[in-house]
DNA sequence: CCTTGAGAGCGAAACGTTTTGCTTAGGCTA
DNA sequence: TAGCCTAAGCAAAACGTTTCGCTCTCAAGG
């Protein structure tokens, strides 16, 4: 019934507190007293007290993670990869869901400092986050995924946003394309912002100007919003004959239209975003700008435990890792659809 | 640096510790001295701690949420609607993924316990589930999810599974369609053995025989799954004039098979399940069993609130509710259209 | 005038660990 | 043998709350 204690080992031992303490953190102990302990543990089905252990030595084993969306293929599958890779160091994870609002992602902040975190890991909603510099104050680590954080000084891993677009701007236009739009959402997000840049400036660069107006429009950040796009960049007097999307929702929004509009009218070939189970289903199979998500699971990992470790600089880090693009059918596919 | 704490408070109030802690608390303290306490917290940047709290009261008011799909809409919204209502009675939240893994869920269970979570819900991943004698020992109560838990007598939330494929059943049955499929996971899954009986049931009173075992094979759950299963029964000898998806995955699947064959083949209509994005941009729209996600996480959240109040009974509750059928364009489409 | 009871406050004892010194025994070196 | 070191253990003091009794005051009721 009431959880059994190291009194109650004690009991069963004759050990001291301290020694049966020690034992647990992996302290010097005769082999036959932890056997004893361990014995004793199991009859009690005894479990450590994280209350008392965390009130005590100040730390909680326990790091929290704040995601800007709880339901997103992306967040969730790196959050997937962290946990198993701080598990293995020992910590267990709390994941929160700030559901894209800026005061919710406060709140979520204030919930795990109160429950004391070692760091925090946080996909944030926006270009500032408020509620950094309680964390600081308590010297509690925070490292940004996706999206770097402009009021605070802290670790983050991004991947390079232009270059990602650039390689499909590259490629479509390598393949002769010379009139590319782009579904992306607004400038107020970061990885938005950044990849808009990208591409106007591979265009440019490829092409000698700048992309139309009526091909760079802005988009809500969901699978309606590329539905939307994509849609509307067909109805126009000169579609374009390729697309690149911004982000997974844009990419599954398109590639939804086209499959609607396809039989209708010549499809223009589609660069997408992100690597989604449903490019292994699509036909014809489209080409991607893949993020390395494991390998930004991994980095973001390493950074909070060396920073609880207490074994980085004074300088926050930023990662900037590159995307692959895996090329698929698609983004050639209708420039020889539309000769035949 | 060092967090403030009631002795820091005292020293600026003059109060003693017990009058601070039963005005954190919401005891009968004088106005006056609200004022003063709540001034000096301020003023210190004071937070409670919640080991010491948790320590002593043995309460922390966190709950803990364990699901066998991090990265599924159904799961995430219900969560997301859960928690929201939670936070209104003062409890925080606590996230877990099993990534149905019956090791990791256990693992994930003893976390929770440790953490002395007040209470856990969870969507198991199979029909047992271990390491929730712990649970019952220290009196945490424990809400199931979709799907009911064998092993344990806890209080579940499900829908009523047989009747949810029953009806879109009878509204292609009603629409003229005799040759319907069934595309559903094996028959482990407490809901895809359910619903896989509520359609062999219901085919055979409507149409007076059992469907034919070509129609209900067992896919693995995923689009994928669902994709290879449309292709599959597309290239029957005599495929079905009719599909019914068993979930999420199999309709989002099945429908991109669709979109990819439509041209060659004569689609067959579709009665998808769950209340997907997808389903407002999908044209023709399909016909969907919709669960009833925001009830789901009410009823789910009254639950675990009641029992930790202590006010159930001894008696494990089960929580039935009813599904929905949205009827689209897909239903009666292929009829309409292979008559033309 | 005495009793009763409620409101407000206080001191001190928990809660279950970790951590800090301090002992002791035993082995090694000089 | 003296001196020193290390391994192993212990008692007791934290850690920051909540909670259990007590006390005191003041107002109402008889």
């Amino acid at each position: 019934m009431v959880p059994a204690t190291y009194k109650d080992i004690r009991r069963l031992t004759g050990l001291s507190l301290a020694t049966i303490s020690k034992h647990f953190n992996g302290g010097n102990v005769l082999y036959a007293n932890r056997v004893l302990i361990d014995q004793a543990a199991r009859d009690l089905g005894y479990q450590v007290n994280d209350f008392a252990r965390g009130l005590r030595s100040r730390r909680s084993m326990t790091l929290g993670v704040v995601l800007a969306q709880l339901n997103s293929t992306f967040n969730t599958t790196i959050v997937a990869g962290m946990e198993e890779r701080l598990r293995e160091a020992g910590y267990g994870t709390i994941i929160c869901d700030s559901r894209g609002s800026a005061a919710a992602e406060t709140e979520a902040l204030q919930f795990l400092i109160g429950k004391m975190v070692d760091g925090i890991v946080i996909v944030p909603v926006g270009d500032r986050v408020d509620g950094l510099e309680v964390a600081a104050e308590r010297g509690v680590p925070v490292v940004a995924i996706d999206r770097p954080i402009a009021n605070a000084a802290v670790d983050a891993v991004v991947i390079d946003n232009r270059a990602a677009i650039a390689s499909a701007v590259e490629l479509l236009c390598s393949a002769g394309h010379t009139d590319l739009a782009l579904l992306a959402g607004p400038e107020v997000v970061f990885t938005m912002r950044e990849r808009r840049i990208g591409f106007r400036e591979t265009v440019k660069r490829r092409t000698g100007r700048l992309p139309r107006r009526a091909l760079v429009g802005v988009d809500p950040i969901s699978i309606e919003g590329g539905y939307a796009g994509m849609v509307r960049l067909m109805r126009l007097e000169a579609p374009p004959t390729a697309v690149v999307c911004a982000n997974y929702e844009f990419t599954l929004g398109a590639t939804i239209a086209l499959n609607e509009l396809a039989p209708d009218l010549p499809a223009p070939a589609l660069v997408g975003f992100d690597n989604l189970e449903l490019a292994r289903v699509i036909r014809p199979r489209p080409t991607l700008v893949v993020q390395p998500v494991a390998q930004i699971a991994a980095k973001a990992a390493e950074l909070i435990l060396q920073r609880i470790a207490g074994q980085a600089g004074a300088e926050p880090r930023l990662e900037v890792l590159g995307t692959e693009l895996v090329v698929g059918e698609a983004a050639t596919y209708t420039l020889r659809r539309s000769r035949a």
